[in-house]
DNA sequence: CTATCTGTTCTGAC
DNA sequence: TGTCAGAACAGATA
């Protein structure tokens, strides 16, 4: 379930490791978890790290680039010396031996360092790519929410087009908003008081202008918090995430509203997901 | 044991 | 063109 929040956290940790490391040997477990060439890869050093939406990108010295998606349980987990180093000491918090049977791609750099991709359910992947052709990935998703471009202005122009779509189903397409999945959708929703259900063409102003700012609150406490770890995720050391301790809706089924209504978190389906809400709070 | 659920994105049908 | 079911896959839960 990494969205917007995990994968930043991922980037910010990958980038204080790997920034300026070389790649000198990749060992591909599961061939549908890599596509590409890896003689591409191997001796190009590592420039930069970037996200676009919920993908990492790796800048090579090469011209090459490598694509992550982690989809819904891939991590990506660096090694030293058999440790996971934090700020310089060794991290004992994590959970998984490394490397398991969910590791798909081990990177091994120079140093003897490695960066492990591990994906449980295999629905993520690594290419390797030209700038080119990352370019055009990247220009085919919408707006990232910490920009100038992320404003109510920006949501009435694309709700315009698609008047009788649900709110949720809005949020969460990454054509019009980069980032958003299940877990901050739902948190930015209760947040907003806006029912998920709600059609594009019915929203009020006032309310838009609580959507975004909703959604910007929300995502800026997920990252505070290095992320949610419902199940799979971890950081780039292994370790787990906090937010889980601060979400209002998602997974409370059932449980006490924490919006101090007195009421009970529901659970309904919306587009095939999980939706999770409180119909006293939420109009 | 089987059936169902999970949640991101792509594909194909209507 | 929009919408929606189904698929990719593995494991937890009922």
């Amino acid at each position: 379930m990494p969205e917007l929040p995990e994968i930043e956290t991922i980037k910010k940790g990958l980038a204080k490791k790997i920034i300026g490391k070389e790649i000198v040997d990749i060992k591909i477990e599961t061939t549908k978890s890599f596509q590409g060439d890896k003689e591409n890869i191997l001796g190009a050093k590592i420039e930069e790290i970037g996200r676009r939406a919920k993908l990492i990108s790796m800048k090579l010295s090469n011209g090459f680039n490598l694509l992550f998606h982690l989809k819904l349980t891939g991590q990506l987990i660096y090694v030293e010396n058999g440790e996971r180093m934090a700020g310089g000491h060794p991290s004992h918090d994590w959970h998984a031996k490394l490397p398991n049977t969910n590791t798909r791609l081990i990177f091994t750099f120079k140093n003897g360092s490695k960066l492990f991709f591990n994906d449980l359910r295999k629905f993520g992947w690594c290419k390797v790519l030209t700038d080119i052709e990352l370019r055009e990935i990247f220009e085919g998703y919408g707006v990232e929410p910490f920009t100038s471009d992320f404003t109510v202005d920006y949501l009435l122009r694309k709700a315009k087009k698609i008047p009788n779509r649900n709110i949720k189903q809005f949020l969460t397409d990454q054509e019009i908003i980069a980032g958003i999945g299940n877990i901050y959708v739902d948190e930015s929703l209760f947040l907003a008081g806006v029912l998920p259900t709600r059609k594009l063409r019915d929203l009020s102003m006032a309310e838009w202008q609580k959507i975004n700012v909703s959604v910007l609150k929300v995502l800026k406490l997920g990252l505070k918090y290095g992320g949610t770890s419902d199940r799979d995720y971890v950081n780039a050391l292994g370790v787990k995430g906090g937010m889980q301790n601060y979400l209002k809706v998602y997974h409370r089924v059932g449980q006490p509203c924490l919006g101090g209504c007195g009421g009970v978190v529901k659970r309904m389906t919306i587009g095939g997901r999980g939706t999770h809400y409180c119909p006293t709070c939420q109009k």
